[in-house]
DNA sequence: GTATACATGATACATTTGTTTCAACAACGA
DNA sequence: TCGTTGTTGAAACAAATGTATCATGTATAC
């Protein structure tokens, strides 16, 4: 089977025979598939600065049906640049229906994480740090499931900045440890369905207070997704029982590392002091 | 600064106040941006099962001006996706990458999965499921940065069959814990380096009683890895300050579900009894 | 129960879209 | 020179698009 030949490939197949003026809109046209694929014929040939009926013509010269018939390869090309890893870890789900489980995990986490890079706006994920950074406070809060995620974000802060808190689910300490937060606070939230019921009731909380929500989802169906200022969206797919936080994972891993280096140098100190100490109690193993 | 909401960020916000149908139109118009972007509304409204209209209701509910105006969010999204697609490739080749941070930690995260996934044996994990799964006892063992994925593995453990004690490395739980295993019971330990030192003394202990020791550590340096008698290797790669704990997140939601699998439907069975139970006690969201 | 508000789909409508038609025009060969 | 050929844009057109309107349910309040 040969592939079809690409977007770029069909105007350079036919460029040769192009009058001047069609050579102009196949110009902007190989350049430019994203305006081709989204917006109308007419939006295009204002861009492009040429009349309509020239990019009408222009696919039929080229040898498609219609203008139509042109747009979709535009789209179907900018929907290849998506798949790569995704499609590769479905194919491996799908394909050997009883391949080893740990193929299939390995799998759709990759493929969420896949997801978690093309659908997470690093502007926004900077902005998150700096208001994690920057708080007075910094409160984190997690039921269910996702409380280890939690503690665990709690301890690589703590780690580097110190001052973070952890209100786990189990416990009444969220309501303790809101009481008194107030603007120039943060709370930071993970919540993967199904949605702990306290988390919910803390990050109201806060808002109230004026403090800042940043907040890790499954989506926008989860309750705490919209009462956050900023939320993340995760993939937990997984080809088994039950959902997968990798993708989770990385966006945590992530996030603090940006915390980190939004402090700076502080907090790199910081780290090899508590190692240090950690050290000389002799909490490692050798020596 | 504030950046602006990215696209399903608007749909979070407004979700909560969407009636039924809008939600649909609302879950699928997340879920695919790239057709909102690309296609009419009134194909898009086809492929989402709902009619035009409610699409177009759907835009001003979200506090649009109008379907164009969330179609150009869409398309600005898109934009950000191809670029950002373009910086990961980037990032990935150099290897120490320059692009976003968010992508060059998942490229890094992608790397240690498909590690794990081409240098596990399988048939080696099924051994393991099989231990843990036929174990009277298990103890559940992981210091410093470990513990979280140890009370993971513990809480999801617990859904599913009961009775596995977490031994974080804070106290002398473990010693308390293992003071009267023996044949027959088991021990998980995770380790990845720096080692925390009370983890080794455990699984030393542990041996000696005769339980058996299944290990999750960063390789044969570990001191942890020597000790187990059956010892996975994950790889922790990170192009940033922190080690990635991605690849032995995978594996060990891959352990804990074959885990389940071995014991079968019982384990499916108790966990929809303790999810029966938090809903009537009112822990989750909503109802 | 009645009344009110809201949710939803069918229909109608103005607008926009892609294409065709046609006239103007330039280039070239006789 | 004239006729031919091919190129281009303006105008016209039918088809489609997005939205407003209305009628029909369907809850909820009283």
């Amino acid at each position: 089977m040969t592939s079809d030949p690409s977007f770029s490939d069909r105007v350079a197949a036919g460029y040769a025979g192009l009058s001047p003026q069609l050579r102009r809109a196949a110009d902007f046209v190989a350049a430019n598939g994203q305006e081709v694929a989204t917006r109308s014929l007419r939006q295009v040939s204002v861009a492009a600065g040429v009349t309509p009926p020239t990019l009408s013509r222009l696919a039929r010269a080229l040898g498609f049906d219609s203008y139509e018939a042109l747009r979709e390869l535009a789209r179907e090309e900018l929907g290849r640049r998506r798949v790569s890893f995704a499609e590769r870890a479905r194919a491996l789900q799908q394909g050997r229906g009883e391949g080893a489980l740990i193929h299939s995990q390995a799998a759709a986490a990759i493929g969420n994480i896949e997801t978690l890079a093309d659908e997470t706006d690093p502007a926004r994920l900077a902005e998150a740090a700096r208001i994690l950074a920057g708080a007075g406070r910094v409160c984190l809060i997690g039921g269910m499931s996702s409380a280890a995620f939690v503690d665990y974000l709690g301890y690589m802060a703590n780690l580097a900045l110190g001052g973070w808190e952890v209100a786990g689910s189990g416990s009444g300490l969220a309501a303790a440890a809101l009481v008194d937060y107030g603007p120039g606070d943060a709370v930071l939230a993970v919540s993967l369905l199904p949605a702990a019921r306290r988390p919910v009731g803390a990050v109201r909380l806060a808002r109230e207070r004026g403090a800042r929500v940043v907040a890790i989802t499954d989506g926008p169906g989860n309750p705490l997704a919209g009462l956050a200022d900023l939320n993340f969206t995760v993939a937990t797919e997984s080809p088994h029982f039950f959902t997968s936080y990798s993708a989770a994972l990385v966006l945590i891993e992530t996030l603090i590392t940006m915390v980190v280096r939004e402090v700076g140098a502080a907090a790199e100190a910081r780290i090899a002091k508590v190692e240090a100490a950690h050290r000389s109690l002799g909490d490692y193993w050798p020596e």
